[in-house]
This record gives structure tokens, C-alpha cells and sequence, in this order.
DNA sequence: GCCGTTTTCGGCCCGACTGTTTTCAGTCG
């Protein structure tokens, strides 16, 4: 598919307009119409042939017309004119935060400067303090700027980001006067990896409020500060925003700090076929001008006439439909998840004893946990010979005696070897009661190669679960090729269910691809994949993915019951 | 450059914050 790129180039197209200076919704056309094309489900070319390019959301007669060129001669003329106009480097000093189209074509005019490293010696050399509109701040913020930008990380894992947060939000919540206090933007929304932190919160004092947040210990820098809101670095790159804003639109105001962009735009759309326009401060009634407050999130939705739409699913992917007629998924939640079905112990690669695991579970409120060590063909990780798993089956039976309104479930992470053959004969994995199966070898396999690799192993009798299906480790390891549509296909074949690995870097499945799962009748399984004791309470993020991915309790195996557990997984 | 069941022209979000000014332009979200 050619669509990624078309996106791309007409992202880029974006930027040089602005750089050009041109008309600031031109540029935003551009913009649009890249969103719109990254987002389509078809071939780009396929709609072309069509001739339904303009039907694209965004896509007018110019911009299909340049759409049409790429796919027919590989290049679009008037983009190849605006980069002989504009250097390269330009577009990527816009990058640099505090630098917008209008700073970075004025630094190139006036001091022909045209990359990042030009910028930097210009304003070591002070010579951008002689500027119109500059002076010695602004050029320190340039300095600063670009070494926030040297060290930038990618964006930040949820694993990262939710715990800063949940520290920052404990610390605020005992200031006086701070009332409401929420996260808001993609963290709200569970994505697996956020830009930045963002807060919200209504104060009788918002100058004590911005006060406290600005003098928190963990804060390095703080990037601006006004009476309602604040912006400060933690941890060397992570950016927390607080904004304090007033109580009547607090609903308002959350919800359009919320987002995703994409939500808003369908909200806001439909807000005005009811004869409103919605903003950040009110819905406002265009007929007689006349402002609607809402102090609460719930209220706003009721008011437009659906059900309050939870974060994790804004993404205008069909939410806002479901919510008009009350088809919204009941989401899976933490409290519906009764144990954890992967875990490892210090019998393979793990840190803790099954006990120490046992009693952190229990304190989670679970009915059953699956051990599930390594097997022997990972000696990496200290996997188990089938003597060594008899060894320690007879010991979980002796452990379940003593334990009492808690079962410990004989389980294994199998390798899947090259070849698609499981680690253990059939007679070893008969004697468990749940089976994890996983790849952990040979990722560079083609995609053909993979994917019968896993399938073959779903067709195992004993197999109910593929571990981290698609082995991907966010911004360290892409995933490893495979055709995941084949893969879900067979897993509802054989009535495999699929993991959402808690951890939060594997985070694995996916939201969409569990939402795919989802729709063709798959079960998913939430498993924290710990090595530790303090790796169970990862069980938070995968949740979150499930969420995302419109998962309800019904859809994920460790929400059953242990009786329901042990009879679907023909083990009752 | 896109879009239209109030429109084929005139709209497209706008308020907070900063650094530079001495009343405001530029950036950000």
C-alpha cells in the first residue's frame, strides 16, 4: 500500500507551505488530508482506480490530482518545487519547541540559516539576539530547545508515563484548594505510548495550585508558568502540563483536553447537526447564542444524546455511533480480571518463589494464577526439563492444599520451535492445565514461514493460548513478520485464544488487532507475563489495551470464574 | 486547499503565555 506514503508527503508538503508562509488553513488542508489518507482502511491506488479519490474526507480536486501524479510518475511536481525553495533542515527546526514557521523563515532570511547545527552556532555566537523581536531570553530558549531536543526520547511508554503521573496527581491532591484533579489526552486514554502529561484541575487558588505543581521535587525545568496553567520537564524529557480551569466547564473542558482529535472533530460535528457549536468553555446554541455549561463529562455527552464514551475508545472508530444507539460495549475492568494466566517463578527465569507469588495474587483479590515456566529449549532463561516440570507439578498439588479459596493452575510457556513443533511431547503438556505458547526464537523467519510456524501450533489439542503473538518490544524491537488476519482466523478455528501481554512494553496484542480478535470470535487472555512479584501489577496497562480494544468481560478468559475457566478450557 | 440539508463564497477555534515590546506577534495545545 502506497498510502503511508502518500500521508507522509503531503504531511511534509504541510510543513514547507508553512515555512512559505502561505495560508495557515491551506496548510491545515494538507494536514487533514495526510490524517485522512494514514487512516483509510483501502489501497490508495485501489481508490483511485475508481476514481473516488475526492470522496477521501479532505481530498479536494488539487489535492487528489497530486495523489494521482505520485501513483502514476512516483513524484509530485509541486512538492519537489517547494524543496528546491526550502532547504531540508528548515522543516526539521520546527521541531524544536518554542520555534514556529514564522521564527525559523525569519532566522533563514536574515542569517541564512537552514539547519539545526546552523541554528545552534548562530545563538552560541549570540548572533540571534540582534534580531527583530529577539533577545538574550529567546536565544537561551533556542539553546535549551535544541538540547531538549538532542536528548528527546521517542514517545514515552504508558509504563513510563502512568506512574510519573500517579505520583505527580498524589502530590497535588493534598494541596489546598485542588478539586477535580484528572488526567486528560492520550494518557486518559490508555494508549501505549503518550507524548506528554497532561492534567487538569479546578482550584478555589489556582496561583497556589500552579505554585505547588511548579515546585514539585521531581521538576527539572519549568517551561512556562501563568495564573491558570504550567508547563515543567521531568525526568530529563517528559513534559507534564497542569491547567487549572473553572469549575462550570469543567465537563467541557476535560473532555476536549481528552480527545483524541479525531473524537472531537466528530463530536463537534455532530454538535453543530444539533444546532450547536461545541468549545473547550460551552456548548453554545447557534439559534439564539445562548452558552451551556457543564461541570461534569457525563452531562455533555447526555446533553448530545449518547452515553458518556470512556477514554480508551475516542478514537472515532465508531464510538460515537455505538454511543448515539446505545450499542457502547461494557468494558472490561480491572476488578473483572480474576487471575493471571502467565506467570513465571524462580523455578525458570523468574525472581520470586511460587509462594511469594501466590500471596501478592491473593492480595489482588484473584481466584487462580497459571504458572507458566519456560520449557526446556529456552535454556536461556533456565527452562524446564519435563522432569523438573513433573518435579514442580507435584509441589503446586501439595501448595494447593495449603492455600485455601485460591487454585494454582500447572501451567507452561512453550516454545514454539522454527518448524511449528512444540517444546514438549504431547504427554508432558497433557499434564498441564493451561498452555502458553510462544515464540521466542528464529524472529527473521519470512512471513509465510512464521505465520504456519504459529498456526500449526494453535493446532495442537493442548495449546489454548498464543503468548505475545507478535513478539514486538515498543521502540526497542519491531514485530516480527507475520500474517496476524491468518492468525486470528485460525485461532477462531481452533478456538485458541490469544494474549494481550500485560507488560508494558510488550503490550501484545495490540488495541486494534485485539479489537480484530474481538470481531472474529476470538478469546482474549490478559496475562502480566511477570518475573517478579511487582511485575502482577502490570495487569493495569494490559487492561487498558483490552479497553481499547472494545474488549467486554465475556471476551477475556481470565475474567471467568475458575469453573467456567477450567470448562472452556476443556480442563473442567 | 476543502467544504456545503442555513453556503459554490467565505468560512475554517481561539485563549493563555512568553518575550519583546510600549501594545503585540508568535507559539502552543
Amino acid at each position: 500500500m502506497k498510502n503511508e506514503e502518500v500521508a507522509r508527503l503531503l504531511r511534509e508538503m504541510g510543513d514547507l507551505l508553512e515555512l512559505q508562509g502561505e495560508n495557515g488553513f491551506k496548510v491545515v488542508a494538507y494536514r487533514r488530508a495526510a490524517r485522512s489518507v494514514e487512516s483509510m482502511k483501502t489501497d490508495l491506488e485501489e481508490v483511485s482506480r475508481q476514481g473516488g479519490l475526492e470522496s477521501i474526507p479532505g481530498v479536494g480536486k488539487a489535492i487528489a490530482a497530486k495523489i494521482d501524479e505520485y501513483l502514476k510518475t512516483g513524484k509530485i511536481e509541486s512538492r519537489e518545487r517547494l524543496f528546491r525553495e526550502t532547504p531540508p533542515g528548515m522543516a526539521e527546526m520546527l521541531s524544536i519547541s518554542g520555534l514556529g514557521p514564522k521564527t525559523v523563515s525569519m532566522l533563514h532570511q536574515k542569517l541564512g540559516v537552514s539547519t539545526i547545527a546552523e541554528l545552534e552556532a548562530a545563538a552560541r555566537e549570540h548572533r540571534v539576539r540582534r534580531l527583530p523581536r529577539m533577545g538574550p531570553t529567546s536565544e537561551k530558549n533556542i539553546l535549551r530547545g535544541i538540547e531538549r531536543w538532542k536528548k528527546r526520547s521517542e514517545r514515552i511508554p504508558l509504563g513510563v508515563a502512568l506512574p510519573i503521573a500517579e505520583e505527580i496527581l498524589g502530590r497535588l491532591q493534598k494541596v489546598t484548594g485542588i478539586e477535580n484533579l484528572s488526567l486528560a489526552g492520550s494518557l486518559r486514554r490508555g494508549m501505549e505510548t503518550v507524548g506528554d502529561i497532561d492534567i487538569l484541575a479546578t482550584s478555589s487558588s489556582p496561583e497556589a495550585a500552579i505554585r505547588a505543581f511548579v515546585e514539585l521535587p521531581r521538576v527539572e525545568e519549568v517551561l512556562m508558568k501563568g495564573a491558570t496553567k504550567a508547563s515543567v520537564i521531568v525526568d530529563e524529557t517528559v513534559q507534564v502540563d497542569l491547567r487549572i480551569v473553572d469549575h462550570r466547564s469543567f465537563g467541557t473542558v476535560i473532555q476536549y483536553f481528552t480527545g483524541s482529535k479525531e473524537h472531537n472533530v466528530k463530536l463537534r460535528s455532530l454538535a453543530l447537526s444539533k444546532g450547536y457549536s461545541l468549545s473547550e468553555y460551552s456548548l453554545t446554541r447557534v439559534a439564539d447564542g445562548e452558552e451551556l455549561f457543564f461541570g461534569r463529562e457525563e452531562d455533555l455527552y447526555r446533553h448530545l444524546g449518547m452515553e458518556w464514551i470512556p477514554p480508551e475508545i475516542r478514537e472515532d472508530r465508531g464510538e460515537v455511533e455505538a454511543a448515539l444507539s446505545g450499542r457502547l460495549p461494557r468494558l472490561v475492568e480491572v476488578s473483572d480480571i480474576r487471575g493471571d494466566l502467565h506467570v513465571h517463578t524462580d523455578w525458570s527465569d523468574g525472581l520470586h518463589t511460587m509462594e511469594e507469588m501466590v500471596s501478592t495474587a491473593q492480595g489482588f483479590g484473584y481466584e487462580y494464577m497459571a504458572f507458566c515456566d519456560h520449557s526446556h529449549g529456552l535454556a536461556i532463561a533456565n527452562g524446564l526439563a519435563a522432569e523438573r516440570l513433573f518435579e514442580k507439578m507435584e509441589l503446586i498439588a501439595g501448595l494447593n492444599d495449603q492455600v485455601e479459596g485460591f487454585s494454582i493452575l500447572v501451567g507452561t510457556e512453550v516454545e514454539i520451535r522454527a518448524d511449528g513443533r512444540l517444546d514438549y511431547p504431547n504427554e508432558v503438556l497433557e499434564g498441564c492445565d493451561v498452555v502458553v505458547a510462544s515464540v521466542h526464537s528464529s524472529y527473521h523467519q519470512r512471513e509465510r514461514e512464521m505465520t504456519n510456524r504459529i498456526i500449526s501450533a494453535m493446532e495442537s489439542e493442548h495449546v489454548d493460548i498464543i503468548g505475545h503473538p507478535t513478539g514486538r518490544k515498543i521502540g526497542e524491537r519491531e514485530a516480527y513478520e507475520v500474517d496476524l488476519e491468518r492468525v486470528l482466523e485460525a485461532a477462531a478455528r481452533t478456538g485458541t485464544a490469544m494474549e494481550i501481554n500485560a507488560h508494558p512494553s510488550r503490550l501484545d496484542l495490540n488495541d486494534r488487532w485485539s479489537r480484530r480478535a474481538k470481531e472474529l470470535g476470538v478469546k482474549l487472555a490478559i496475562n502480566t507475563d511477570a518475573h517478579s512479584t511487582c511485575g502482577l501489577s502490570a495487569m493495569e496497562y494490559g487492561v487498558k489495551t483490552a479497553r481499547r480494544g472494545w474488549l467486554e468481560k465475556g471476551d477475556v478468559l481470565n475474567a471467568f470464574g475458575l469453573r467456567e475457566l477450567l470448562s472452556h478450557l476443556g480442563r473442567g
